[in-house]
DNA sequence: CATGAATGAGGCTTCATTCAT
DNA sequence: AATGAATGAAGCCTCATTCAT
């Protein structure tokens, strides 16, 4: 059944493999076709050969995570019923994605793409499907209930997907993850609160002594 | 007093400049001592003889930024007498830090110090100030209030650190800035409800059908 | 009778012309296997396959330019009767060649020629039978006459050729084609007279004052 | 009085004799930074620190060349009284061009700069001063003459740089320049009969039997 | 303090060429 | 006959860095 796959095809994995390896060890100025094709243990002009550069390698490798991801978190997310589920099932993608170094791959890309007009198009265009699948699985939770008037699941997700990528970021500051574990702490005692957010609001005193 | 200041003062100012411009136009990876040199009009040796190399001479750079931004936003700060009101002043200066690249500076060096220990030691240090910046803000805020106790300063600057780097690569993805607004509205509107998210929660239903 | 040729016979057609069409365009220095191959729409190992290398190809491909401009200028040049017509008919040639690109091919093979034995030998020739054809067409048209001991018509072949190959070199200097047209017109004008060249020189006078 | 020139100097000056050299024995295509830098016995970086490129580099060899070529020349054609005196000069300087290998220089340029635009306007801007200075030169030789309505010198300077670019790749195909000698000779021969042109043409007999 | 020269490494990319299929 | 994969060399060019002036 397994047999031998194409040729050519081995080589293009691993050097898929390489360049998210690459992308994830030594960010996007330290990647390069050469750090690259040494990792995967082949020929760099292979990285043209088979990508047409760097930048399109490095393409391919974040579509690899994010189908990847993207199947397992559709599973996961499937399950979550209310919102506070849901900020449960996401803090564990947030950290499953940190430890992974997904989110890496896609915050140096789109670091990257500031002086990148190419590179810049194709990631806005890999956001969108993410941006989407928040937004679908948040109207899901809690579309139709009155916080969906107040938090509308799309606002949410351009939240979620600022967050998510700040997070990573910031990850690099922590060294210990500590002040990331706070971080999620605080949202799985704020999610379900949420509701409470679109209770009448008392009367607001003028300017508080 | 003022005077002459000291000699060569004039050309660490424009590579301090130049940095700053060729950082936020062309990302880490485009920045070189050659392209930050040519922008300041001097000779590339010098960002060797003043600052020793090309990351000592950015994070110079990010110091000057982060110190005048320091000033103006303590500053603003003070006005701000509850959260209301401080989440819209941080709201005008996150849009003051992605207008005027501020931000670039620190997420394009955060997404740098990945591979180089050195410089994320370096950055770790430069972000301490800013979360007890916006801790001891909040602190005043809302120190004291029962929020303080669901939403602690400290887990709150966390947040609002993330988020602020977080934002910046999201605009990154969002070329017209609508998204970015829409998030800045979102919080708005959030922000003089947060208060709702101390009362008492009622009972929770099991599993609902 | 014609039939399906045999196999392999359209992919060498194609390497074949796509060859000239790169040589004329591109220069001897911008023509590899590669982009030959790219133009005819085959892979590139076939210039290998079919002709053993790049010189090769580009030997063929300047073997079948010259096959068919020899048949049609052999025809050409049979209805010239005299010098006069023959130069006309001649410049014809000349601007057709230009414009059809055949003399580059020539032009650039032997200026390429210079660092290449095998290259060099092969154009070498290639160059006689034009050589030979150029002699016996002026040999037919002015053989016997007086003007034929003053130009032998193999000095006139020569200097046919040289003029040849100098005006595709200066048609590159001249973008607008004024003045190959001026050299044209001067030819054209001075090839009737050249019979006067025979008649008896007046006694020259001694350094003119 | 020699003292030391400035520094840089002689690695430029080596750069450009060893540009001229490489491109006179391995054509165009055969001329790279590396080759050159080899020949010089410098680093090939300085190629482009000094020149900016190869191409560049080329045209300052070439310029030196024309500009003690331009020298000499002027001085041997002053000398020159009439046309046969200025065709034995100007044989004198196809000799030495093809000899020292200065015209190879020259075509080589012409023949890369059809797929190079940026080249090809700095050959053809180079270009202009020869055509100048053949062109005044002829006029000094024959201007005013009967001949010079015939043939107005303008024509024949682009005549003479026809014949120029067109020797030197002709003697490629001329190993033992035989045949280059028989065309100079030929040159010397009408030379002197040239004014033989403008006599009056007797009556032409209709299509001659 | 500032410059320009210089180097060797390494960036991306294309080359000719071979081989298995 | 034809393809795609693969390689190592070489193409151009920029890099950080040092040094003499």
């Amino acid at each position: 059944m397994a047999g031998k796959q194409q040729p050519g095809a081995e080589t293009r994995d691993r050097l898929i493999d390489a360049a998210a390896e690459t992308l994830r060890t030594e960010g996007y100025a330290g990647t390069s076709a050469r750090t690259i094709a040494k990792t995967a243990g082949v020929n760099s002009a292979l990285v043209f050969y088979h990508f047409g550069g760097v930048d399109p390698l490095l393409l391919a490798a974040l579509d690899r995570s994010s189908e990847q991801r993207m199947t397992a978190y559709r599973e996961a997310v499937a399950k979550a019923g209310n919102l506070e589920e849901l900020a449960e099932v996401a803090t564990d993608i947030y950290r499953a994605d940190i430890e992974g170094g997904h989110i890496t791959l896609f915050t140096e890309l789109v670091g990257a793409s500031i002086a990148r007009p190419d590179l810049r198009e194709e990631i806005v265009k890999r956001a969108e499907p993410w941006i989407e699948f928040v937004e679908q699985t948040l109207d899901r939770v809690i579309g139709g209930s009155p916080l969906a008037k107040l938090l509308p699941p799309r606002d949410l997700a351009y939240a979620a997907i600022t967050f998510y990528l700040g997070v990573n970021l910031f990850t690099h500051l922590d060294a210990d993850r500590t002040r990331t574990e706070a971080l999620f702490s605080l949202a799985g005692r704020v999610a379900p609160r949420a509701k409470l957010l679109t209770l009448r609001l008392p009367r607001r005193r003028e300017t508080p002594s």
